[in-house]
DNA sequence: AAGCCTGCCAACCGCGGAGCG
DNA sequence: ACGCTCCGCGGTTGGCAGGCT
């Protein structure tokens, strides 16, 4: 994960730094401050240049230096802050206590945009069994196995879409998966919670907003969470709605057409 | 088991702005 | 006004870890 160490032209070490160097440039900051950090490595007596030196302390070694996982309330602000500023990273750092505008562009590199990228590959990335997002006696293990087709292409919806043009579009090809699947969909849905990135599904959520789409029992359904209406085009019993479980809601909205299922966050626009 | 692929993140690099003589 | 130095910012890279085939 860290780059080996080196030493360049001009002697000074490159590279991952040791538990030694650490300590030589926290105890030397601690004792005299960092006047001027061009020097400061000689007189700390470091083998590095004064900006791998300041990299290295602001980033890693600062106090209060917060690393690893982003909160949910962190994200929102990185987001809002985001959409609000740009790349101004160590904008939205200091608006986060602890964070480094480091992480916040690593954050945003490896989470956000790679998200929000629509050309981004359809795979699943992450399993989780619906017991263990839930406590519902009913949710069991299931085989992830299914050999489901993707209802969406990238022709038939985009992110300018209206809600009116959407929701018949997403209505019928729930109904051709649906079909063709038969009743395999609902069992995943009402059991398996999987954590994916599908771009073509995120749009379409994202240009339908207020409405969620999900499967009932041996049929699609889809219903308009703002006026409350509710379409279901089976006989059937579907009263099964997996996404109305507490667990799942408190994270935002679970939205459902098949095994490929996540966390749709209302708040952030992205599915986590 | 081994090779490949991808995500993640620490660290590097280049550039621009501020400060100073 | 100009040139130089230093600092900080944002973009990019390198390579480990873990998952996948």
């Amino acid at each position: 994960m860290v780059r080996p160490p080196s030493i360049d032209s001009n002697g000074m070490k490159k590279g991952a730094w040791s538990e030694d160097e650490d300590q030589k440039l926290r105890s030397y900051i601690q004792r005299y401050g960092h006047w001027n950090w061009r020097l400061l490595p000689k007189y700390a007596g470091l083998k590095r240049c004064g900006k791998s030196c300041r990299l290295r302390w602001v980033n890693y070694l600062k106090p209060g230096v917060k690393r690893g996982h982003f909160s949910k309330e962190e994200r929102q602000i990185v987001i809002k802050l985001h959409d609000e500023l740009g790349n101004k990273w160590s904008a939205i750092a200091e608006k986060l206590p602890g964070r480094t505008d480091n992480e916040i562009k690593n954050f945003w590199h490896t989470r956000v945009e790679r998200r929000r990228k629509p050309n981004h590959s359809a795979k699943p990335i992450n399993t989780l069994s619906y017991a263990e997002k839930t406590d519902s006696s009913e949710a069991t293990s299931l085989s992830t196995s299914h050999d489901l087709t993707p209802p969406f292409d990238d022709a038939s919806l985009s992110t300018n879409s209206s809600q009116d043009e959407l929701e018949p579009m997403l209505w019928e090809m729930l109904k051709a998966d649906a079909a063709k699947n038969e009743g395999l969909a609902a069992h995943v849905f009402n059991e398996e919670v999987l954590e994916f990135d599908y771009p073509e599904l995120r749009y379409s959520e994202l240009s339908c907003s207020g409405s969620s789409y999900g499967s009932g029992l041996n049929s699609w359904a889809v219903e308009d969470e703002a006026c409350g209406s509710f379409w279901n085009e089976s006989e059937s019993e579907t009263s099964s709605y997996s996404y109305a479980n507490p667990a799942v809601e408190e994270e935002g909205l679970l939205l459902g057409y098949d095994p490929l299922l996540q966390y749709f966050d209302y708040e952030t626009s992205l599915f986590w």
